[in-house]
DNA sequence: CGTGTTTTCGAACATACTGTTCGGCAACGC
DNA sequence: GCGTTGCCGAACAGTATGTTCGAAAACACG
């Protein structure tokens, strides 16, 4: 109700917080990342910070949800200016893209052992859209077997991430989505029994 | 030097506290078991803990180091005895069959997010056995592609691990062992050019 | 036993971070 | 202007970690 209304205040002091938390990220990473570096980052109040989040790990999923955001729309676009729409996990590119175009943000805080929660949000994120591609692929199998493939899916995806990301390797993105593919989809035709 | 000779009161305590450690994984899990809970479950004092081990951490590491020693001695013998030795990846069946046996442990502790430290040690771990396979297995590739392929089995591995233990699945070891090989041999071909 | 060494105990402390409260202040709409 | 709304930040309570140190217990050995 009074949300749309309101001040862009609000607004204002959640980018501020959000962009803290991306500098902050880079800096420290986020585990030894305290809220009170963010207030200072900010320059935002700490009853302000509290007014917004509930904690720093909200922050942390309000970010991530906004980079979701993005790569959806990426998806769709490529999804539609593409002759192969419906190429399976065609998420997976504009997910490479990104990493390779922040490398920056993602070099301290992926694969660095102790930042678990980045890797939690971000696995939660590709669970979902593994999920939503697996709908639209129209993949038939018990909900025991589909759970089983998103997860792998997606323990796949991340460790060719964590790898990809570790040390400085300058493959493509195109070229790690390939490798993805090689990699993944022979296994996942195993359990799903090669349809698709 | 004095270490053989001295008492086994020091082997003793930590006999206590590995012990509580793993009571109260059961009942807690790992994040959220205090420092004070280990010392009123093991009845040993604050100094006494931390003469021990410098940080739950490390009384974690210890208590998967165990883990470790048993699983190579497991594998050890599997190898020995069985004709079939030296079958790619042979470890995973002794570990899934601990995971079973021991249920529930790792009930409470695998695949519940903010669990993250439990799967931090597993990993490694698994990655060294991983690394000890394909050195057994004279796997010939380059470091960078063996590094991937190591984190692409264990990655693997985890997912199936954490679905395993998930819910209640009644699987067998040996039917999740299949699963395993199903799943990872493909891509595992695909990467290291199919050479066994 | 008695004596000396080693280990343990636990209370007290220093430190660090989280999350809450509240009175006052600034920004903004109208 | 004026009232509403959001922001500030110091102070506080709570919780956990890790250290220190003197005293007590456990043990080895003669």
């Amino acid at each position: 109700m009074s949300e749309l209304k309101s001040d862009r205040r609000i607004q204002r002091t959640r980018e501020l917080l959000l962009d803290a938390l991306v500098q902050l990220l880079m800096e420290r990473g986020y585990e030894k990342l305290t809220i009170q570096n963010l207030l200072d980052r900010a320059k935002v109040g700490r009853s302000t910070f509290y007014a917004h989040f509930q904690s720093k790990d909200e922050l942390l999923a309000c970010s991530i949800e906004r980079l979701r955001g993005h790569l959806v729309s990426e998806w769709r676009n490529e999804a539609q200016t593409n002759a192969a729409k419906t190429q399976r996990l065609a998420f997976a590119l504009p997910f490479f893209r990104h990493l390779d175009s922040h490398r920056r943000i993602y070099h301290t805080t992926i694969g660095r052992e102790h930042e678990r929660s980045i890797e939690l949000h971000m696995r939660r994120m590709l669970r979902e859209l593994v999920g939503e591609d697996m709908r639209q692929q129209r993949v038939r199998a018990s909900v025991e077997v589909m759970d089983l493939a998103n997860r792998y899916v997606v323990g796949t995806l991340w460790s060719l991430v964590v790898w990809w990301m570790d040390g400085s390797k300058s493959l493509t993105a195109e070229a790690v989505n390939q490798i993805f593919q090689r990699l993944t989809f022979p296994g996942l035709d195993a359990i799903l029994g090669e349809e698709s």
